[in-house]
RNA sequence: GCCCGGGUGGUGGAAUGGUAUACACAGGAGACUUAAAAUCUCCCGCCGCAAGGCUUGUGGGUUCGAGUCCCACCCCGGGCACCA
């Protein structure tokens, strides 16, 4: 027998499948659908990396196991095109962006069949095309016309390297996402996305999806809602010795009503400052402090985050609606503009960052939330109590535990109960050229105007100077703006900036059922046919990006009656992170780099998927590890030789039991994408087969199905060599018999006092205590620990301990 | 600081409360070979000549029995972080 040559093998079999279009998702099949994602890939320059390989070769298993098991499997694939280092590239070398991305997913293209990867490439995507950004645009109009999409100016995050705003999640910590550079606050009108009208049902759905629960809690982490009271504190100015009963007031937010009695003073934050008449005296002051803040980036903020300032405003008191106490007012820029009603009033005895503004200020701190009550004693405190108490110093609410004081001190100063969230408008223009046209005509007369559906697409020009200039370079495209008011006929100029890329892969998934449809962004028969996903694999990285984004979209979709679902994805697994075998994260400048191509050379594509399969368990992070690779590899050699053992004239039953096993295991596996262990378990029966002279060809047909999802090219090959004539990925999943699985004898161990001593073989008839106990009492194994000594206990469980308790 | 994960041989890692260290990698010994590679066989947690003892980050607990459950602590990784 010829020597395994995975290179020969390999191309051979990807050229047969590709003719025989093996992959494709049948529309009309009267088989049980299970559509199969995974997160489309950036085509970059740099080609597919190995978490790429880890992603996609998971769910390519997955996908040849359900083939298996008769369930007509959509495994679609595509490229999320847009984005900025394609035109950083452009910018460097002069290479149009479209000319880029195009020959980069050719790249993508040969390595991904050059993995054997079922994917049905007649569904294939490219979110730059204007077929399918058309759609994209007639998104933000379905957005606009309802009240969704809106531009404001607003303080923005801009990132002074890549020359574009960014959205909340793409800025967090004040760094930018892609680029690691520092984002400034800049005021500039943008366009946002109204996610925070969904914040309520983003939170609640998350109960009804199969995700892992951590990326359940980082969502609705992200979302952040709360509970509290909006509670109205009057303004008194001391000048105009007004208490001017119904003029000037400040609304607060806060959790804690419990804790009104404990108010020293009032926070607002800079922004609130800037718009009202406060009427205080020390203007000057409080303007310069403004000016010192705007200076101050996020990443200023964040990186002094023990040092709280702030400034008195004098003149001025609030009055605190429970005690009627005259309490003074800061502004500091610890206090959010943009969250709750941008004003807090402290409780620095029952609030942390309030206790720090409060001791460096010298303000009163008073405690109001006792935890040694009844005694009223509170003790010193050194740092805020936020534990729970009866309340003290609370006038007629004394004694009443906290927790049933929230409600009925918010219902004493008549205060409201509301719900807050963290979450913000997703801002999505961008002053970049490479990416979808948001589809806005500005006129003089009738000013803002939507493009009319049937204008779309918008068609990104060519005629454009790319390099970034801070504004975008749209606005130069002599072509781009030569445009007519859609409703009054006049000159007129388009809106600019391009959306986010996150809108692009936020609907993408929806496209693949009916990509061509040039009426539609899709059919409802389709949409109703493929949808939901029913699994959906990617990294954990996109938990608040594409994956908030793209259950925004849904909920859109949902309440327009676009769509039936609620959420798109059913199910969602990450793939871990793999490292190079130095811990550290591959990088070019690093030198670390492992490219898939060099292993598939070397040792071919289906050592390739096993190896990384083996390396542990797939949402781990792993370190790449090229001497271990000779695992698998041998593993793979070691099948191919065995076909050689098969003969038709004798029977399996040596390893009758172990086949019949390792079918369920596999299999069982499989389904939870627990790989690794499965990948053993096939290596244990090959073991096992090896020791015998012969194996009949059914059971060696048998371990190449169970491993054809895993290596498809290798076990195609001895699939024929065996001589059948039909793809062995046509076949189905092998059917295990229970009754193999259980022999008639069971191996039980004999413990003493919990230790194992001794173990025994006996018959399923005599797999119980008396029988077993009877066996071995006299073994010496067992005897020399139990001689002379009186006999307590004895526990046992068939099949699998008899434990002597002396 | 808060919220998730996780700590098992030289290494990657297995173990529904029931024989810890499966499956691999590396290492060692031998067979085949003129030789090497490949392949095959055996060994491989620690202490001990052995009998045996010890061992899943540390210390307690529950249990006939704990890597697995409970409590406290230490360490590592990830996410969030002035959201009142």
């Amino acid at each position: 027998m010829e020597k395994y040559n995975h290179k020969t093998i390999e191309k051979k079999w990807q050229a047969i499948w590709e003719a025989a279009g093996m992959y494709r998702a049948l529309e009309d099949s009267p088989k049980p659908k299970q559509y199969v994602l995974d997160m489309f890939p950036y085509p970059s320059g740099e080609g597919l990396h190995l978490g790429h390989t880890e992603n996609y070769t998971a769910t390519c298993i997955y996908s040849r196991y359900l083939r298996m098991k008769r369930f007509n499997v959509f495994h679609p694939i595509g490229w999320d095109a847009f984005g900025l280092p394609s035109e950083n590239y452009a910018i460097k070398t002069g290479v149009h962006p479209d000319v880029s991305t195009h020959q980069n997913i050719k790249n993508f293209i040969t390595q991904i069949k050059s993995l054997g990867f079922s994917v049905d490439f007649t569904r294939e995507i490219d979110t730059s095309s204007p077929e399918y950004y058309k759609w994209t645009q007639w998104f933000f109009l379905l957005l606009y016309k309802n009240g969704l999409a809106y531009k404001k100016k607003a303080k923005s995050n801009w990132c002074e390297s890549c020359k574009t705003v960014l959205a909340n999640e793409q800025a967090e910590g004040g760094i930018c996402e892609r680029c690691k550079n520092e984002v400034v606050q800049k005021d500039l009108e943008q366009w946002f996305f109204k996610i925070t009208d969904f914040a309520e049902d983003l939170i609640n759905d998350l109960n009804d999806v199969d995700w892992p629960s951590s990326s359940i809690t980082a969502q609705r982490n992200w979302i952040g809602k709360s509970e509290g009271a909006i509670i109205k504190f009057k303004i008194k100015n001391e000048e105009l010795k007004t208490t001017d009963q119904n003029s000037k007031f400040i609304e607060v937010f806060t959790t804690r009503p419990d804790t009104l009695f404990g108010v020293t003073y009032i926070v607002v934050a800079p922004e609130l400052i800037d718009g009202g008449e406060w009427g205080m005296k020390n203007e000057e002051e409080v303007r310069e402090y403004l000016v010192q803040v705007k200076r101050r980036t996020d990443l200023e903020r964040t990186a002094d985050d023990k040092e709280k300032t702030g400034v008195l405003l004098k003149g001025i008191k609030a009055i605190n609606p429970s005690n009627q106490e005259e309490i003074p007012i800061f502004v500091a820029d610890y206090v959010l503009g943009h969250y709750g009603t941008g004003a807090v009033m402290a409780v620095p005895a029952h609030d942390e960052r309030d206790f720090q503004f409060a001791k460096k200020h010298n303000l009163p701190i008073k405690m109001v939330v006792c935890p040694n009550y009844p005694k009223t004693i509170c003790p010193v405190l050194d740092s805020a109590y936020l534990g729970k108490g009866n309340l003290v110093m609370s006038g007629e609410f004394n004694g009443v535990s906290n927790e049933d004081a929230k409600e009925k001190i918010t219902d004493f100063v008549k205060g409201r109960w509301v719900t807050k969230y963290k979450l913000r408008d997703w801002l999505v223009s961008r002053q970049r050229y490479w990416g979808a046209p948001i589809p806005i005509i500005y006129c003089e007369t009738d000013g803002e105007v939507p493009v009319p559906e049937k204008d779309l697409p918008v068609k990104l020009p060519t005629d454009v100077d790319f390099l970034p200039t801070g504004e975008s370079p749209l606005k130069y495209s002599k072509s781009f703006n030569d445009v007519l008011c859609p409703l009054c006929g006049k000159k007129a100029r388009r809106e600019a900036d391009t959306m986010d890329t996150f809108v692009c892969s936020s609907w993408y998934y929806l496209r693949y059922v009916d990509p061509r449809n040039s009426k539609e962004f899709a059919s409802k028969e389709n949409l109703k046919k493929w949808l939901p996903v029913d699994m959906y694999m990617g990294g954990a990285e996109h938990i608040v990006l594409h994956l908030m984004y793209a259950r925004f979209f849904a909920k859109v979709l949902k309440k327009f009656n676009y769509i039936e679902f609620n959420e798109p994805f059913k199910k969602l697994r990450h793939q871990g992170m793999v490292l190079a075998s130095d811990g550290r994260k591959m990088s070019k400048s690093l030198g670390n780099v492992v490219n898939p191509n060099e292993i598939i050379g070397k040792y071919g594509a289906d050592t390739l998927r096993l190896h990384i399969m083996f390396l542990g368990p797939l949402e781990d992070m792993k370190s790449w590890n090229d001497e271990s690779i000779a695992g698998p590899r041998r593993f793979l050699e070691r099948v191919w030789r065995l076909c050689e053992k098969v003969s038709d004239n004798n029977d399996e039953g040596r390893i009758e039991q172990i086949l019949h096993k390792t079918i369920k295991k596999v299999g069982e596996d499989i389904e939870v994408f627990s790989l690794n262990t499965a990948i053993s378990a096939l290596m244990m029966l090959v073991n096992e087969m090896e020791k015998s002279e012969m194996i009949t060809k059914n059971s060696y047909e048998t371990i190449l199905l169970l491993l054809s999802p895993f290596v498809p090219h290798i076990t195609e090959e001895l699939w024929h060599k065996i001589g059948n004539k039909q793809s062995i990925h046509l076949a189905s999943w092998p059917v295990f018999d229970h009754n193999k699985i259980i022999t008639g004898e069971v191996t039980i161990a004999v413990q003493v006092n919990g230790k194992v001593r001794d173990t025994v073989i006996v018959s399923l008839d005599n797999n119980n205590e008396d029988m077993v106990f009877g066996l071995v009492s006299t073994r010496p194994n067992v005897a020399r620990w139990t001689l002379g000594k009186k006999i307590k206990k004895v526990i046992f469980v068939p099949g699998k301990i008899l434990n002597i308790v002396v």
